[in-house]
DNA sequence: AAAATAGATTAAAATGATTCTAAACTGTTG
DNA sequence: CAACAGTTTAGAATCATTTTAATCTATTTT
């Protein structure tokens, strides 16, 4: 649990005004113990669930965008039509379950150390994303 | 280098009826020593550039999907608002360039071995896939 | 080899995620 | 409190992809 105040100033320290609607997305975002996935739709539909008021679908787009640029969400790679995004912003990777088209965590430390031996002249590593996905056992 | 007849052949023995469109589209993607990533729409235009004809976007899509379930094609798991295919369908992973928005190929011999930890009961593991994302090396 | 049929192609419309626009609103600064 | 810059908003615009339904074509049947 976070307070509405911690919210402000986090958001005012990286140069967003803390709008109502802002506050409200962190709440929703960043109050849990727990991290999750969601898609802007997902999260359009907890945010007014959790309010009772609509929000603008753009201003959530802006805030998630905004949210990712600061580190403080993170875009998950995966072949969707939509984008996945993850409030868990440590080193992790990600099962990705086709069957039901879900993402599931999977620690840094589940995953053996990985090793680029090539290497792009004037280019430098920026992130390293492992998806593994997943099908029904059927045997 | 590969005939008409073959891929003719290919495809009937795949369960595709070989039309006009579908032998073209072979050709383009199959016919080179080297494979390639494309999206649909630049597939569209090298089509209509080697061929000198019109195809309809429709069959294209219809295609790629049909080659991708046969295996012939693989599309790359990337956080991009379109889809991106690999010719190259041996086990290997890719760099993005998020500055040039380009793929490169990673051979499997580059990554060191991925051993995954953790496993989901009732699912096995489909496909491992690492993005190594490229940013401008500025210093 | 013509007729029948199942599958493929097509242009155009529909869909759905995302971005843009421009007007109204609100937090911040002096 | 006034002025300003940043934010929100509904709705329009955009863009990739899918659907539709009519036409066409490869294959099978006769």
């Amino acid at each position: 649990m976070t307070s509405s105040i911690e919210y402000i100033n986090k958001l005012r320290n990286s140069g967003l005004r803390p709008t109502k609607q802002r506050i409200k997305i962190c709440e929703v975002l960043f109050n849990k113990e727990v991290t999750f996935h969601f898609t802007i739709n997902d999260l359009v539909k907890k945010i007014e669930k959790e309010s009772n008021e609509k929000i603008s679908l753009a201003t959530v787009y802006n805030t998630v965008h905004a949210f990712e640029k600061k580190g403080y969400l993170k875009e998950i790679p995966i072949d969707s039509n939509q984008s996945y995004f993850d409030t868990n912003t440590s080193d992790h990777h990600h099962f990705f379950d086709i069957s039901e088209n879900k993402l599931i965590d999977l620690d840094d430390k589940d995953v053996s150390p990985i090793k680029i031996q090539k290497s792009i002249p004037g280019k430098k590593i920026k992130s390293i994303e492992v998806l593994v996905k997943l099908d029904t056992d059927n045997q």
